[in-house]
RNA sequence: GGAAGUAUAGCUCAGUUGGGAGAGCAUCGCCCUUACAAGGCGAGGGUCACUGGUUCGAGCCCAGUUACUUCCACCA
């Protein structure tokens, strides 16, 4: 083995090997445990996220499957709509080339080339990761078989009434010409005006203080050319006597009516409020209430109408207006349109004020550009009904969030759940099974054919199909049961769904998990007709965020790829990366600045199991993480110590005799305090991962590893190889490779490849037969194997080993110089364990001579530690200064002094004596012997030293 | 406006029925001791955000305050 960890000569063909032996397949044995991916974008790349949700998945899989458990990690992509399409059309945009130039189908089939092109980046990632997932299995959201569970559903659905169709306003994406959710409107806070109108009243009507005409407050003056009403509050005093009279609209002389409607707040603007029902969330809400027509003004680019377009209140095409517009403003887009609309009403004397305004303005999350409420046709699910039940699902406990308090945002979001826009004015997706007649009549159907069967069209009946897609997220919902072959009826379904653990970020749960919910919990039932969920579990991680706390995010340049983390990336190529494709150079030059400074050398290559280890201990609940390099490189160093670990423990075994041959075996205490201690870590380990505190199981991992294992077992095993007889040194070789083998079992769901590498060496040593770690059990906790008398008697050997290190450090008395020492008040148990552990003692706290003070022996001058009530004294002579032996003693007796102080405070509280519980008090008090004890001692010393 | 989370050592964070304030990194001292200098040994460092309460006892429970973060809603 190379002397030092080196991560890319062990990882490379350990992968294939596992997947050619088809190790990741579920193994057909025992209960069965599946976890589904959140499937990524196909073409996509995997970002820290990712990593650390997969590290967690392949924990999970790998420590089931080692357990005996029948596991499946279902893997797959998604073809995520808008997000692909972005960057298929930005490529032809670098041709100066439009989708519409090629059209639907080559658009399409571009897509696909891109999709086949791109999509193992992401695959790829995966594989260097570790990931032990079934690519026999993988899936892809628009593979045959999930669309026609797509299809299979919005049938179903559109069947039972809970899809329909109908001309509603929407959240309208004027970059990408799409309806998009709710959820995928961002909101964010901007400075803006208010622009107070003013609106002539109709002939003979006048304001109470004799005015012809009323004031309007709007921050989007541009939508006025759609008003169709003026809403005033019905307790308003001051406008009580024009409900029901009408003003005319300037700039297209409309007249609309004056309405009391609740909706309009006395306190905020001038009171009244103009109605722009097209336009408008909550003007569509009054102009329902009051059946408006709704009058749209823009098209599909945020462009002013030449000609308006009229609706009734219910969306039927309406002459109540002309639809008539100023010429001026047709083609204006909508933000310059509202400077020429106010600059108008400046012009014509009609602008009253312009107040500056505090706004929330709603954005789209992928184009970046202002949302425009518009009137279209869209496709909704009705998801009321659904949600009910998905509600119920966890509320008793069927489905449980890790952490809870993620509950009550699903909670909150389910109670008041609005109906679901799914179609997309896209070409990459689902296309929707509806056709249309010539006369618009619309006839869902899983396609042409059937829906001609089904309504009896003939061939003269000229069908075309809905031109819209489906949500991405449509599809996803599907995912648990549309991956493992629904709607057939697979053995898959019976084996692995519901599956355990759904694995993913808080930020897609109502886009994501709830939707999985609903559609999980509508279509699948178990064998008592009742509804299957999709998981038992949702274990929400934290967002990985960069080391100053703020989001990674390609325009901030501060992305990290997980794969430069394992493989290191040179400044250059780095800076390249994060620049590559930026547009304004501003930007891209305060980001070369920011990672030139933060990675001056580019990055080191650190390994997938130091990155899986430090991603794994990080993953405390409920929190996000602010990535720390420093911490990488920690669990680099602790590879890199396993590694050297093991070649300690191979160079001490190999071609030796480790008592395979079955010669006698003899454990030292060493031994039999290391196989306890391994127990110990087996059983903390397992609750760990069981609770999916993953933080603590790496936490345990590396604390039995370096504190337990390196720092003291590995030590305690030389003299007994260096010195012990053929007997002791076979115990000690046979514990050596058997805890070796077994921690590297343990630690193998978290860092599969250098365990698997040194596993196949050590393995053999221990007469294992095996082709992989990976398929050998999981260690499982064995109380008998602890000798509570040998955790004892080896603390002992600690405390004396510190004492002794303690005074070589604080006197500066270098390792290598030999000590002789003395001890006083030896008890009988510190007699046996003297006497059974003397190589120990001077071996690991370089010792020349031991010596016993009987009671009426006398000590020289001597620096003097405590192993409980035992005195260990190192004599002075020559090696140690007077004032810092008391200075050291000092310390010791402040600390000692302190503590004595706070118990006796305690112990002499009547109140703490009478109600503290018996246990705490026995404590208390023999904490304060054992202080008062050591008080006496160190005062004596003092006193000793002092007196010389 | 509603809700949630966070606040502990210089930094990043653990601290699960209330009873010893901890880890890693960083810092200081000594050491190339035959697994490891990506190391060994030793040491220093905290008014647990603030105020009050419950309790014999509070980092932990309760109430309030402040700061930061996030989600939802509203915004003429």
């Amino acid at each position: 083995m190379d002397k030092t960890y080196n991560p890319q000569n062990i990882e490379s063909d350990i992968y294939k090997k596992w997947d050619d032996q088809g190790y990741f397949k579920p193994s057909g044995q025992g209960q069965s445990y599946s976890i589904v991916i959140p499937p990524p974008n196909v073409t996509g790349s995997l970002h820290m996220g990712h990593a650390f949700q997969q590290t967690i998945m392949d924990a999970l899989i790998r420590y089931k499957r080692m357990d005996g458990y029948n596991t499946l990690w279902q893997v797959g992509t998604d073809h995520a709509g808008i997000a692909t399409q972005m960057v298929v059309e930005r490529q032809l945009e670098a041709q100066n080339l439009s989708r519409k130039d090629l059209g639907r189908d080559k658009f399409i089939d571009k897509i696909w080339d891109w999709k086949n092109h791109s999509g193992g980046t992401i695959t790829g990632q995966m594989r260097r990761l570790g990931n032990s997932v079934d690519w026999q299995r993988e899936r892809f959201t628009m593979d045959k078989g999930l669309s026609d569970a797509v299809m299979e559903v919005f049938v179903t659905l559109y069947e039972q009434d809970l899809i329909y169709r109908g001309k509603r306003l929407v959240n309208w994406d004027p970059k990408f010409h799409t309806a998009i959710s709710d959820l995928e409107v961002e909101n964010k806070d901007k400075k803006g005006h208010l622009w107070h109108l003013r609106y002539p009243l109709e002939e003979g009507v006048t304001t109470l203080d004799g005015k012809d005409y009323i004031v309007v407050a709007t921050t989007r003056p541009e939508t006025m050319l759609g008003d169709t009403g003026i809403a005033v509050n019905p307790n308003d005093e001051r406008y009580q006597h024009l409900i029901g009279k009408h003003v005319v609209l300037p700039l297209v002389n409309r007249r609309i009516p004056i309405l009391a409607d609740d909706h309009a707040d006395m306190e905020k603007g001038t009171g009244c409020v103009k109605i722009t029902p097209a336009h408008d969330f909550n003007d569509y809400e009054v102009g329902k209430r009051h059946q408006l027509p709704m009058v749209s003004v823009l098209d599909a680019n945020a462009q002013i109408l030449a000609t308006a377009e009229v609706y009734t209140f219910t969306g039927e095409p309406s002459d109540a207006y002309s639809g008539e517009l100023p010429s001026e403003y047709a083609g204006m887009d909508r933000f310059v349109a509202r400077k020429a609309i106010v600059a108008q009403f400046e012009a014509m004397g009609m602008l009253d004020k312009i107040a500056d305004n505090d706004m929330t303005i709603p954005y789209g999350d992928r184009s970046g550009v202002v949302i425009e409420p518009m009137l279209t046709d869209q496709w909704y699910v009705r998801v009321a009904p659904l949600a009910e039940v998905a509600t119920k699902a966890v509320e008793d406990g069927e489905i449980k969030f890790v952490p809870k308090q993620y509950e009550n945002m699903y909670f909150s979001w389910m109670r008041d759940i609005q109906d679901w826009c799914i179609s997309r004015q896209l070409w990459w997706g689902h296309r929707i099974p509806a056709w249309y007649d010539q006369s618009g009549k619309v006839y869902v159907g899983r396609d042409e054919a059937e829906v001609r069967q089904k309504h009896g069209l003939g061939e003269d009946v000229k069908l075309s199909q809905d031109d819209d897609v489906l949500d991405t997220w449509f599809s996803s919902a599907l995912w648990t049961f549309s991956t493992m072959g629904w709607p057939e009826q697979t053995d898959d379904l019976k084996t692995f769904h519901p599956t355990d653990v759904l694995v993913t970020g808080f930020d897609i749960i109502f886009f994501w998990v709830a939707r999985m919910i609903m559609m999980t919990m509508h279509f699948l039932k178990d064998e008592n007709g009742k509804p299957q969920v999709p998981f038992k579990t949702v274990y929400v991680t934290g967002l990985i965020r960069d080391e100053n706390g703020d989001k990674m995010s390609k325009s901030k340049g501060n992305v990290i790829d997980p794969l430069d983390m394992i493989d290191g990336i040179d400044l250059e190529t780095l800076l390249n990366k994060r620049t590559g494709n930026m547009m304004q150079p501003k930007i891209a030059e305060g980001i070369k600045k920011r990672t030139a400074k933060e990675f001056p050398d580019g990055i080191e290559p650190h390994g997938t199991d130091a990155l899986r280890f430090t991603l794994t201990a990080l993953a405390s609940t409920g929190r996000d993480i602010n990535w720390d390099m420093k911490r990488l490189e920690g669990y680099r160093n602790f590879c890199n110590k396993l590694w050297n670990a093991s070649r300690y423990v191979l160079m001490n075994t190999e071609e030796q005799d480790c008592g395979l041959g079955g010669g006698e075996l003899e454990l030292s205490l060493a031994d039999k305090w290391i196989l306890g201690q391994f127990e110990q870590t087996v059983k903390a380990f397992r609750d760990a991962m069981d609770n999916y505190r993953f933080d603590m199981a790496a936490q345990t991992i590396y604390e039995f590893t370096w504190n337990q294992f390196c720092d003291w077992y590995l030590e305690l095993t030389k003299p007994v190889l260096f010195k012990g007889n053929e007997a002791q040194q076979r115990g000690t070789r046979h514990t050596l490779v058997n805890v070796l083998e077994s921690l590297l079992r343990l630690m193998h769901p978290l860092m599969p490849f250098i365990t698997e590498t040194i596993w196949q060496r050590v393995a053999p040593l221990k007469g294992v037969k095996g082709d992989s770690i990976m398929v050998q059990p999981f260690p499982q906790f064995d109380q008998n194997k602890v000798d509570g008398d040998a955790m004892s008697d080896l603390e002992w050997v600690k405390q004396f080993i510190l004492a002794v290190r303690n005074i070589r450090g604080e006197m500066d008395i270098a390792p290598s110089k030999p000590l002789s020492v003395l001890l006083r008040n030896v008890g009988e148990t510190d007699l046996r364990r003297l006497q059974e552990n003397k190589t120990f003692l001077s071996g690991l706290a370089k010792l020349e001579q031991i010596d016993v003070l009987t009671d009426d022996q006398s000590a020289p001058m001597s620096a003097t530690g405590l192993v409980g009530e035992m005195e260990v004294l190192i004599p002075m002579a020559g090696l140690i200064d007077k004032d810092a032996e008391l200075a050291r003693i000092q310390k010791a007796l402040d600390k000692v002094t302190g503590d004595l102080q706070r118990v006796a405070g305690k112990l002499s509280n009547e109140k703490f004596v009478s109600k503290a519980p018996e246990a705490v008090i026995a404590k208390e008090r023999d904490k304060q012997a054992e202080l008062e004890s050591a008080k006496a001692k160190l005062e004596k010393q003092k006193a000793d030293i002092e007196s010389l």
